[in-house]
DNA sequence: CTGAAAGCGCTTACAG
DNA sequence: CTGAAAGCGCTTACAG
């Protein structure tokens, strides 16, 4: 293997014509008549010498680069890790190689990569998107470089994407927090206008007005999404302690509910018995947790499966002119102890009260 | 930016020949003796036509293709999640993109991924090896192409590679839980020959044997790395089961510590009243755990930055016909309440029961 | 059925 | 100081 073999060396060695060993090589033998018998001499000789064409004077002349390009939030967390795993087995099995970042959901870095990918000639991009990226998104679409969008949409763009139906997610975790007996629920959140968060909001806010429970409250905290974990842990705090009748806390996104979880343990407060706890998005652990923790849990391998495959369909059939295919999956609610029934006598404590204001 | 510009389209532009502009590209100016006049002239256009050259016409010309290849484990967990983010960023800020694969410790997936990399002509990989790969290590130091092996060594094979001291970090968290008190000891481990889960397995023994208390007891379980959680789960169930005597846990991997939390959930022991346990390999969520886990926690981000730096290294400069150089990094012992000192009543019963016997 | 040749966009001896 | 030209390894009209 010392050498890289070459398709001059194996037309050479069949005296054969490059051109023959190529239409070979591409699947063509049939469609350009090649003869059966010199195409199975090719395709032995290409097996023994373990030759494999050239990327880059294939890309070169066609364009073709066999690359996707997938740009994720952070490599590092369980959701995405997990996104990046899948998508790259399944485009790998299609014959991609993918080029993977992180873009910690800087505007700055995600125009970088978007800007990188392009001068590699990726076939195809995966983008979740950050803010700020209108401009950059028009242009492949303008280029028709094939996209997906994952995880969120852009406001003001039309674009294909694959999404999870945060509305839902967020309104269902709201209502069995309502029906378990807790009123007086927290939204913590971040300031963000991407469109899960703001789904996330609209879920809590609907399912909260839609209760007709008078006492139900609405109540909001809103971090900085690049605040040090310092920070958000203390704002939660300082929430807690604020709003001592809260009686649930619903964490809109994995990171805030790990924080969230640390606050409560420097404050003191016992899950599910001071406060109810449920979190949008799914943790590995959060099922060992004790109490475990309630959640709305995002369906990983469906997601990145979908993606991927809507990606290749775009890449290899080329973009056709239909509007963009928006892709919603469902969430799935998954009750553990961290919100489980309010204990009966905080109930009879409740109608204690009211049978003494009769 | 609907059509890529050339080099040629810039040399056009400017009444120079490609020859001149691509030296100015390639910062041989001076070196050629072009003009200032000349570069600036250059330098000023390709950045008002955004001109970046194409990356496959250069490999293709150079064979350098600026990309790495980064074989994990299994990008969806912590610990490989982390270290494909930093690398990822560590390649980028010098100018190289990353191809990103999981094994899953499947030796087949793992020579397939080698292949296909070099294929693509990766200037040099990061490869995390499973067994079975001699051959395939080999063959790319023959072919002189620059790799470092991640997280554990090749037996029989001298190959540059960044690892942990896991021999130290085994070694240190069975004295911890032997200071603490626990004596009869369980290792939960894998079937591996691989050098990582050798030097854990060889820090319990070491440790074990260097402790002179006389009731101090040995108990091993071992189980296969592709068995199901469920499997595995039930295996440490059973493990506990028959060894009711045993103090204490020492799961030697992060999934293991996991699966083996839940299986004492399921057989009702609580930590550390009835079993101590501690687990080589931090998870993000240990410490949020009831009680928090001990770990001995590695290095990720140094040993991301190390990996990256020297492999670069060895692109960049060519591969020396030194030795290899290895590179082992320190373990952190993170003592938490899993693990804690023996309850003083389990001590004063001890002290009745030498009483009894006096 | 098969081959000679152009050309993808670069870099780099070679020549002035 | 600068340019004409070869060649990296492919694919694909075009010609027989």
């Amino acid at each position: 293997m010392t050498k890289k073999v070459s398709i001059k060396d194996i037309a050479k060695e069949l005296e054969l014509s490059i051109t023959t060993v190529s239409f070979v090589i591409n699947g063509k033998s049939e469609e350009m008549g090649i003869s059966e018998a010199t195409s199975n001499k090719v395709l032995e000789l290409i097996k023994k010498r373990d030759y494999s064409p050239n990327n880059a004077a294939r890309l070169l002349r066609t364009g073709k680069s066999n690359t996707i390009g997938l740009i994720v939030e952070d490599l590092g967390n369980y959701f995405f890790g997990n996104i990046a795993k899948v998508v790259e087995l399944e485009a790998s099995k299609r014959g991609y190689n993918v080029f993977l970042s992180s873009t910690d959901n800087n505007p700055n870095t995600a125009k970088a990569l978007i800007r990188k990918m392009r001068n590699s000639s990726v076939d195809g991009m995966i983008i979740t998107p950050t803010k700020e990226l209108n401009q950059e998104l028009e242009d492949l679409k303008n280029d028709k470089i094939p996209f997906v969008l994952l995880d969120r949409t852009v406001p003001g763009l039309s674009a294909n994407a694959v999404v999870l139906d945060n509305f839902k997610g967020a309104f269902d975790l709201t209502v069995h927090l309502l029906n378990n007996g807790y009123q007086k629920i927290g939204f913590v959140s971040i300031h963000s206008d991407m469109s899960q968060m703001i789904e996330r909001e609209r879920g809590y806010f609907d399912a909260m007005e839609s209760s007709n429970k008078s006492c139900t409250k609405e109540l909001v905290l809103k971090v900085k999404f690049d605040d040090s974990a310092a920070c958000i842990i203390s704002s939660i705090m300082s929430f807690v302690r604020d709003n001592p009748d809260m009686e649930a806390l619903f964490f809109a996104t994995n990171y805030l509910g790990v924080h969230g979880i640390e606050a409560l343990k420097q404050v003191g407060k016992s899950m599910p018995d001071d406060l109810a706890v449920v979190c949008f998005d799914d943790n590995d652990l959060f099922r060992l947790f004790t109490p475990s923790i309630t959640v709305s849990s995002q369906p990983i391998k469906q997601i990145a499966v979908e993606t991927i495959e809507l990606l290749l369909r775009l890449v290899e059939n080329g973009i056709k002119h239909e509007s963009p295919i928006n892709k919603v999956l469902e969430p799935e609610l998954i009750e553990r102890q961290s919100s489980i029934q309010k204990p009966l006598w905080e109930i009879e404590q409740t109608l204690k009260k009211s049978f003494n204001k009769i």
